[in-house]
DNA sequence: AAAAGATGCAACCGCTCCCCG
DNA sequence: CCGGGGAGCGGTTGCATCTTT
């Protein structure tokens, strides 16, 4: 476990102790919860049982000792998947999209997404045919050298990417096509061998089509209508993280209107618009090499501003 | 091998909501 | 109806670990 940091709760309030958790803390919040069940968070320190807030010890029990955690697993791509179409339907509703997640607390799904989002920040402004020359640095991995820091702006969590992108088309280029084709365009179709969908009930919005019924797991799952965020979905969004299929998906996904992104250049568009998942179809856009991003493409985007509806005010809330 | 930078995640903070008297 | 307290939620921070140079 991490040792306790000297930036918070440095004893300046005595009575109450922060920072990482003992075990024997959480051996005491445990037996309340035992005892008690999950609540009366603040008797836990008014009986002295620990000198921690209600909230702290909620906060404990929630993230870290609830028996139904998925502890030490990275999201699957099937729980990406849902997270992102959640996404874009409730906005930064974690607590609630962790209910479509079994084993995820709200704190998990804000934090893969904010992972997620810097990743992309990244990626969007990374010019990727200016790697360097000779080095396989890892795809979206730490220390490009192009890099820009990822700035806090929030306009960085709206995607505005909505095209089917190309990937082993272009000819590529001089370093070894075949390869990063080969890896890009092997891993794919796995996209499509998604697991079936959770067994939750999804809210899901689909353009021209329902989904988001258990039985309706498509081939087009990963065509998901999303890409918004702060709670207002963009209309037919689709993030740029998740790679489409152009050929299973023949037309072409609402766009927002192009224009500029954020203020970045056409090399920075080119980079980011796709992403893999792992586990399923093996891939996730910060695997690939730099060199796969010689083959993304930005296709001609077609200008329809389509007139996406709402999320209909009933969201199925059971799980 | 060491240093620097990047990433992931645990935990805190402040705000809002809800319930109860 | 109003106020207070507890619980819940989203945002943010900062450290440990990992990766790259």
């Amino acid at each position: 476990m991490k040792r306790p940091r000297g930036g918070r709760g440095g004893g300046e309030q005595p009575a109450v102790r922060k920072g990482p958790w003992a075990p024997e803390e959480d051996e005491v919040l445990m037996r309340h919860v035992q005892e008690h069940g999950p609540r009366e968070w603040s008797s836990i320190r008014s009986k002295g049982l620990l000198p921690r807030t209600g909230k702290s010890c909620r906060l404990r029990w929630v993230n870290k000792l609830r028996p139904d955690l998925k502890t030490g697993c990275k999201f699957s791509a099937e729980e990406e998947r849902v997270v992102i179409d959640l996404q874009a339907q409730f906005g930064n509703k974690w607590a609630k999209i962790a209910t479509y997640l079994h084993g995820r607390t709200d704190n998990d799904v804000k934090n893969f997404w904010s992972t997620r989002q810097k990743r992309l920040a990244r990626l969007l402004r990374a010019p990727m045919p200016r790697r360097r020359p000779g080095k396989h640095s890892s795809g979206a991995s730490s220390s490009h050298a192009y890099e820009l820091p990822a700035p806090k702006n929030p306009c960085l969590e709206t995607i505005p990417f909505q095209e089917p992108i190309t990937i082993g088309e272009s000819s590529g280029s001089s370093k070894d096509p075949n390869t990063a084709n080969h890896r890009a365009v092997a891993h794919f179709p796995g996209a499509y061998g998604l697991p079936p969908p959770p067994p939750t009930p999804l809210p899901i919005m689909h353009a021209g089509a329902e989904r988001g019924s258990s039985s309706a797991a498509p081939a087009t799952a990963l065509l998901l209508p999303y890409g918004g965020d702060a709670g207002y979905p963009v209309p037919g969004g689709v993030d740029p993280l998740v790679f489409v299929d152009p050929a299973a998906s023949p037309e072409p996904l609402e766009v927002v209107p192009p224009g500029p992104f954020f203020g970045l250049d056409d090399d920075y568009v080119h980079a980011g618009r796709a992403t893999m998942h792992r586990d399923v179809c093996g891939v996730r856009f910060d695997d690939l090499p730099p060199e796969a991003f010689d083959f993304f493409e930005l296709p001609n985007l077609p200008a329809w501003p389509p007139p996406f509806p709402p999320p209909p005010p009933s969201q199925p809330d059971q799980l």
